[in-house]
DNA sequence: CCAAAAGTGTTCGCAATACACCCATGT
DNA sequence: ACATGGGTGTATTGCGAACACTTTTGG
C-alpha cells in the first residue's frame, strides 16, 4: 500500500553543505511495496492487503508502506512485511523488482515506490499483521492476471513484472525450495516448478536433472510418508550441499 | 549525479482526500542516474561526467539528477542524459537498472536514485551537453570495474549492475545491434558480442547464428567497403524484417 | 496380483562447438 | 599468386524431451 505511516515530523538534516540549495529538488514520497509469493495446493499465490482508507478504499492492494528517515529500502521492506502480516524475512531473501514513479500513479501526491519480491513457504491461510492492515488474503495469482481481481494503484504492474522475475529466477538459481519446508520430495519441489511456470514437467526428467545439478539439493536418510492409495516412499531432500550447514 | 536542478517551488496538489496527514511521510530526494554504454574500438566504454562540486568534487560520477515534479522516471533520466551530454534517446530504449537507497548513500540528505541502462551507437568522443557538467568522457567499464578509476557516491555498484543487465539482456533481446550503426556488418555485431561479453566468438558460427534468426537482422544489397588488406566485402545489415519499416 | 508413485535407462533430435573449406577482393 | 577477411559445410558433442521400464509401497 501506499498510505499509513505513523506521522513524522522531519527536516532535512543540518549542516548542510556551502553551495547547496533546499529548494533546488522536489520532494517525494517514497514507498515499498512488497509482493509475497507462496504455493500452496499447486497454485501460486500472492498476499494481498485490503485498503482500509482512501484511495481505492476497499480495493486489494500489496502490503507496504513508507521508508524511514534513517532506513535502507530492503529494510523497510522487510518491517512492513512483518508489520502487515506478521511474516519475517530477511532482507538478503528480497529481490528488488524495479520501481515505479508515474506522475499520476497516487492521486494524492507524487509517490515513487520500490516493489520487492519475496517468497514464502507454503503460507496455508495469510497471516493477519499487528499493524492497520484491516484484511489480509492470499489470492491466486491467475485472478490477478486475467483481471477478474483488479488491485489499487498500479499494483496489477508490479505483480506482473514481480511474477515475469520469478519465472527468470526459477531457471537460473535455485529459488524453488524456497517455497518448500527444510526436508521436501522431489515431486514436491516439481510442483513448485510447475505451478510458477504453469507447465506439466516430465517426473523422470526433473529427477535427473534436479539431483545431478551439484550441490543443489542433498538427499536425507529419511522417507516421506507414502500416499493413501500406496506407491514407492520418495526420499527427503535438503536445500544445498551436506556441509553446508544453514 | 545527485545534483544541479533549477529550483522548483511545489506544494502537494490539493484538494487532499480526508483523512491523509501531510506529515505521516518523510521528504526524500528522488534522482535518476544513466549509465549510457557504447562499443568503440572493440572496447565497452560508459560515459562519465566530472563533478564540479562537493560533494565528490572533481570526481567521475554518472550523470544524471533530479526527477521533476510532473516527471516520469524514464522520462527524467532522458532529460538529463540530454541536457548533460546532448545525447537523445527514447524512453524506451532505457532499460531500469534498479533502485539505490541506501541511507548514506549521499552525505547532503536522503535521495534515493533510480538508476537506467542506455546504449549508444559508437560514440567515438564524448559529447559535451548544454548543461553544468564541467567535463565528460568515455571510459571503458574495465577501468571503472578494475578499480583504477573510483567513482563518486555508489555508482561503482550501479556500473556493476548496468553491465551485467547488459550482458543478460544480450543474449535474451537483440540489444546488440543498438551498439551500430543503421547498416552494419556481421563483423561489427560480432565484435559488439566479443567487448561486451569479453570473449572470442567463432565467426562462422556466429554468422549462421545470427543470419538464421528469424526476424532479427535483414541483409541489404549494399556491401561495406574492404579492409585495407583486401578480403571479401561484407554484407550491409540492417536491425528488423525487411517489412519492419523503422 | 494390481494400482500408484519413485526413480532409472534408452533413444532421439536439436543446438552449440570446433574447424575445414570455399568465395571474393586488394596488392 | 598470395594474403585477408566473408561466408558455408560438416563432424562431434552435450543436453533436454519423450517414454519405456524397474522398484517399492498399499490394498
Amino acid at each position: 500500500m501506499d498510505t499509513d505511516c505513523p506521522p513524522a515530523e522531519r527536516r532535512w538534516p543540518e549542516p548542510r553543505p556551502a553551495g547547496y540549495d533546499p529548494g533546488a529538488f522536489t520532494p517525494f514520497a517514497v514507498t515499498v511495496d512488497i509482493v509475497l509469493m507462496t504455493v500452496v495446493q499447486r497454485q501460486l499465490k500472492l498476499l494481498l492487503i485490503r485498503r482500509g482508507r482512501p484511495p481505492y478504499e476497499g480495493a486489494w492492494a500489496l502490503p507496504g508502506g513508507f521508508v524511514k528517515p534513517d532506513e535502507d529500502l530492503a529494510t523497510a521492506a522487510a518491517r512492513e512485511l512483518l508489520e502487515e502480516t506478521g511474516i519475517s524475512t530477511t532482507t538478503g531473501s528480497l529481490r528488488q523488482i524495479g520501481s515505479y514513479g508515474d506522475p499520476a500513479r497516487d492521486p494524492r501526491m507524487r509517490v515513487v515506490t520500490v516493489a520487492y519480491g519475496a517468497v514464502a513457504v507454503r503460507l496455508e491461510e495469510a497471516p493477519r499483521g499487528g499493524s492497520d492492515a484491516a484484511e489480509a488474503e492470499l489470492v491466486p495469482v491467475a485472478e490477478v492476471q486475467s483481471d477478474r481481481l483488479p488491485l489499487a494503484f498500479d499494483h496489477r504492474r508490479i505483480v506482473d513484472d514481480a511474477v515475469d522475475r520469478l519465472r527468470a529466477d526459477l531457471e537460473t538459481t535455485g529459488v524453488a525450495h524456497s517455497f518448500c519446508p527444510p526436508e521436501f520430495t522431489v515431486r514436491e519441489l516439481r510442483e513448485v516448478h510447475e505451478a510458477i511456470l504453469q507447465t506439466e514437467l516430465d517426473s523422470g526428467n526433473f529427477q535427473r536433472k534436479v539431483t545431478g545439478r551439484e550441490g543443489y539439493i542433498t538427499p536425507t536418510e529419511r522417507r516421506a510418508p507414502t500416499g493413501e492409495r500406496g506407491g514407492r516412499p520418495a526420499t527427503l531432500w535438503r536445500a544445498g550441499r551436506p556441509e553446508d550447514a544453514e
